[in-house]
DNA sequence: CTATGATTCAAACGTTCGTTTGACCTGAGT
DNA sequence: ACTCAGGTCAAACGAACGTTTGAATCATAG
């Protein structure tokens, strides 16, 4: 039996190291965190990780694998049934920004299970220089760009696509320092209340903002961007 | 004599391996960069980082001091400016926000010596986990951030301060992916012209429609941000 | 009870890391 | 000519890295 499901010690090594590994790679980084430090943490052996996964990249994959998978497997979902309601009209483009960054949120809200954490390191890795890290997340999301990129091309006609791309980018971007940053922007001087309650409708608001703003001078239909 | 200052051979040693290590810590990242490859790509031997810096983490501080003292003594400097011209005014949010972001872009538009590239070293620093690193950022940023974000909220008196920080980072975010995040960009699917020109005011558009966004439902003062 | 496959373990592998050392070169000061 | 400080160099240092190995352990199936 390759599984063998049974009580309460199960192998549960690899999800030991998995969780461990994440949260060290949240607080170090990739290349600062060692193998002994994974293993100690999680209670293995040092060859555990190479028993249970092959190497350390191919635990880094998996780590964002089991997780990533889920969240864009929900965020498509999610917009296969708005388009389903509105059956062929174009979607309000608050409510795509919603669904793909509040996704994004709820996850990051969860720090029973590790789901902040895990946004911590994801928010990092966009710009992580490590080629095949940047491949993995490249081709994980290229399928869930192009579907909102392209509803909210549908949802802003008057917007070039090459702006909602730009555009796109740069939401990316503030929901990056939304979830990774906190800790960081408070070493930069001024208190803040650090709600995640109240981070969710904040950074909405900014990115809509963001989104609808009247488009620059030199794009073409220079007018304001749409309704939302 | 402490600087020589002759002629053509001078103590150039450490400059150019200033220069290599900024481009390949940009390539690579900072563990993933090591002196040798420093040295060998700079022309020098192994022993001339610790000769001339002291360590590797004082090289790259080196790296950064050298750079952000200019930037943001001239974002302090343009705001001050901006504030005599206004004589005790306000300022447009607009202004504000030209003068920071668009010192950075000046910069990051900067090919020939390296600004680019520097950019986006730094723009992925910002989420760097390594210690020493943030701290040295929070050190660095930390009067400027103040300073600008103080001129924000005076120029939006509805807003309150907490509002204006969590934008502030927000605009952070985008403008980080602006500069270090468009190689990522173009992986993820679709055409972009990466026009560096036309970044700038597509970049701007976003942050002030951002940062004048209808403020949260949640927030004080909950009307429109103000003008710009 | 024994055989089997999966898992854990201590120990070692070879490599690369950042740093240090001491000799050597060079050019200006006396 | 001699000194001496600033700089460069090849070589080595110990430590830590990711990975591999082969024996020990364990639960289960025959």
């Amino acid at each position: 039996m390759t599984e063998p499901a049974s009580r309460p010690p199960v192998g549960d090594t690899r999800n030991r190291i998995l969780d461990a590994a994440e949260a060290l790679f949240v607080e170090h980084g990739f290349d600062a965190t060692s193998m002994r430090m994974i293993t100690s943490a999680a209670g293995a052996n040092l060859a555990a990780v190479n028993y249970h996964f092959g190497s350390k990249d191919a635990l880094i994959q998996e780590i964002f694998r089991r997780r990533l998978a889920g969240l864009n497997h929900a965020r498509l979902a999610a917009l296969d049934r708005l388009e389903a309601e509105a059956g062929g009209a174009p979607l309000r483009p608050s409510a795509i920004v919603e669904v793909f960054f509040g996704a994004a949120l709820e996850i990051a809200a969860d720090t029973e299970h590790g789901g902040h954490q895990f946004m911590c390191l994801l928010a990092r890795t966009y710009n992580e220089p490590n080629a095949f890290v940047r491949q993995f997340l490249a081709e994980e999301y290229a399928g869930v760009i192009e579907r909102f990129v392209g509803a909210l091309y549908r949802a802003l006609p008057d917007v070039p696509r090459v702006e909602i791309l730009w555009r796109f980018h740069f939401m990316m971007g503030a929901m990056s320092f939304a979830i990774a940053g906190a800790e960081g922007m408070q070493a930069l001087g001024e208190r803040l209340d650090h709600d995640p309650a109240r981070l969710r409708p904040r950074l909405m608001s900014f990115l809509l903002g963001g989104l609808r703003a009247p488009l620059p001078a030199g794009a073409v239909g220079g007018g304001a961007g749409a309704r939302a």
